[in-house]
RNA sequence: GCCCCCAUCGUCUAGUGGUCUAGGACGCCGCCCUUUCAAGGCGGUAACACGGGUUCGAACCCCGUUGGGGGUACCA
């Protein structure tokens, strides 16, 4: 690191366990973390779960696995714990309860008993349009008013008196953001149920774990104006530090068309993405260039080189398109950049989890992929192009099974000539080496027979692979060994097309 | 209705008043290499939304228009 550190940096990632975790979502945990990394500050994790009809442990354990997957790891936050401890909203209730009521007394927030239809009813009375919103009718009740309201069983809702002046956002990627007074009407922090809502717990929560920047998406800028009012208000009543942290609004990702990303695609969902066959740094890398560069000419990075080189003044205010296209080319760099050591353990686990090999594979079988995944390492962009590049060298003769459309095409009559020759050249070979059958199939074909490589080599490949497409032939042919070679030489001798 | 955000190739972006006849990447299209597919190499395609200012000079600054998005919830 040759930059200068702010080990006082505190951000946070705090979703809510609502639904599969989506890429925006974790673009936002990505762009957090890097933060905080590239400062030497802390990342803290919270889960904002105050809405028990929408809330699931599925989801939040989706979350917890998302982001070990990606590697994002936190300092503070659920299963590791931290000063702020709970970091789940849902046990942190008492704590949300007493703020209410401080601010209740003294005369920051109110009491509130319309009804949206009252509202609106008042709107038209006045010959104004009915959809104006709230219009901070309860500020000034009466003692006796609001008894009265109790006395007919009605509930209040807790409203945050808002102030009357202008309200100036300096957020870091968008700059100076004014919201004229008078915009934003009072708002409900606490429902007439007593439970606290988001407006009140998000702002709550970081005052107490001190953190120093928010950035989050650019969904939430309307709402910002609001939490400055809230933090204001805490600074009154001596929750926090009295300070309001500084906002950065991350600019949406979209899906395909113009529609932002919705969380019911399944393109939205991190985990499409490592089912897809995407590894952690291609994925991270894509999505750190959502919004960001690291320079003007080189998109392929390790998640190091962002940490040290991120700046979220660099971050874009324009929303950005998610290429799975783009993506996979990433993901294809990276795979071909990893450690062929490496390279084979997730091959290999990735072969497990698409059944071509035990979930305990035979020494041979790991053999097997030990040697074979440098012949695919770079023709692949997925992890999942595994199981259709190497089946077959896993597959028993009776299991094997030739691609019928390749088949038909290179497995007719005329490929008998270049079979039988190719059946010559090989069952003389006692040493069967990549270099032993090239050498004896390019004089047999090539040289002895004048055929051009093309259509020498095509029936072959389909011979061995079932496949148009495979690693190299040569190669191949070796790892299958000399008897499998043969005896899928003499059922392709034998295909019918179909 | 009101408030707010956004606007460079199809897509992600570089660009912060002259070095822009606008750079890179993905995609797409050629060609080369080649035992297939990739990878690699070479070349091509394609953008400053529009209109006004400011300035000697504007992709960059200001205003407006248009277009997109968000908010205006007892969701987050």
């Amino acid at each position: 690191m040759n930059h200068p550190l702010d080990p006082s940096v505190r951000v946070r990632f705090c979703p809510s366990p609502t639904g599969n975790p989506h890429v925006g979502l974790v673009r936002t945990a990505l762009f957090n973390w890097a933060f905080a990394r590239h400062n030497g500050g802390t990342f803290v994790f919270r889960i904002e779960d105050t809405d028990s009809a929408r809330d699931s442990e599925e989801s939040y354990e989706a979350l917890l696995e998302s982001l070990a997957w990606l590697g994002l790891d936190w300092d503070e936050g659920p299963v590791v714990g931290g000063p702020h401890a709970p970091y789940r909203q849902s046990e942190r209730l008492e704590i949300y309860r007493d703020v209410a009521r401080q601010l209740l007394d003294a005369g920051l927030a109110y009491e509130s008993f319309s009804t949206p239809e009252e509202v609106e009813e008042r709107h038209v009375a006045k010959g104004a349009n009915p959809k104006l919103g709230y219009d901070n009718f309860d500020r000034d009740l009466s003692h006796e008013q609001r008894a009265q309201f109790r006395s007919m069983g009605r509930d209040p809702v807790l409203r945050l008196k808002m102030p009357a002046e202008d309200l100036v956002v300096q957020d870091l990627i968008r700059g100076e953001i004014t919201f004229p007074a008078g915009s934003i009407p009072d708002y409900v922090i606490v429902r007439g149920n007593g439970e606290p809502l988001y407006t009140l717990v998000n702002p709550v929560d970081d005052a107490l774990m001190d953190i120093t920047h928010v950035l989050r998406g650019e969904d939430l800028l309307s709402s910002t104006p609001r939490q400055m009012a809230m933090y204001q208000a805490l600074a009154q009543i001596g929750v926090g530090s009295g300070t309001t942290p500084t906002f950065g609004h991350l600019p949406y990702v979209m899906g395909e068309g113009n529609k932002k990303l919705s969380k019911r695609d399944p393109e939205s969902a991190i985990g499409f993405y490592r089912d897809h066959g995407f590894i952690p740094e291609g994925l991270l890398n894509y999505l750190s260039l959502l919004g960001w560069s690291l320079s003007e000419d080189r998109d392929i990075f390790s998640i190091t080189e962002m940490v040290e080189a991120f700046e979220i003044s660099r971050v874009n205010a324009n929303p950005a398109r998610f290429d799975l296209k783009k993506a996979e080319s990433i993901n294809s760099s990276h795979i071909r950049e990893l450690d062929p050591t490496d390279f084979a353990a997730r091959i290999q686990d990735r072969l497990i989890l698409d059944g071509v090999i035990a979930a305990e594979p035979s020494s041979q079988q790991r053999d097997l992929v030990t040697k074979a995944a440098p012949l695919v390492q770079e023709r692949m962009g997925l992890l999942s192009e595994a199981a259709p590049m190497l089946g077959f060298l896993f597959v028993t003769d009776a299991e094997f099974a030739f691609d019928p459309a390749p088949a038909n095409k290179a497995l007719g009559a005329a490929a008998h000539s270049v079979l039988d020759a190719a059946k010559g050249a090989l069952e003389g070979l006692t040493d069967f080496t990549t270099e032993t059958i090239e050498h004896a199939l390019r004089s047999a074909l090539i040289e002895k027979m004048e055929l051009k490589p093309k259509t020498a080599f095509a029936p072959l490949r389909v011979a061995m692979t079932g496949r148009l497409i495979s690693p190299p032939l040569f190669e191949s042919m070796e790892l299958l060994g000399k008897e499998k070679s043969l005896a899928r030489l003499a059922r392709a001798r034998d295909y019918q097309a179909s």
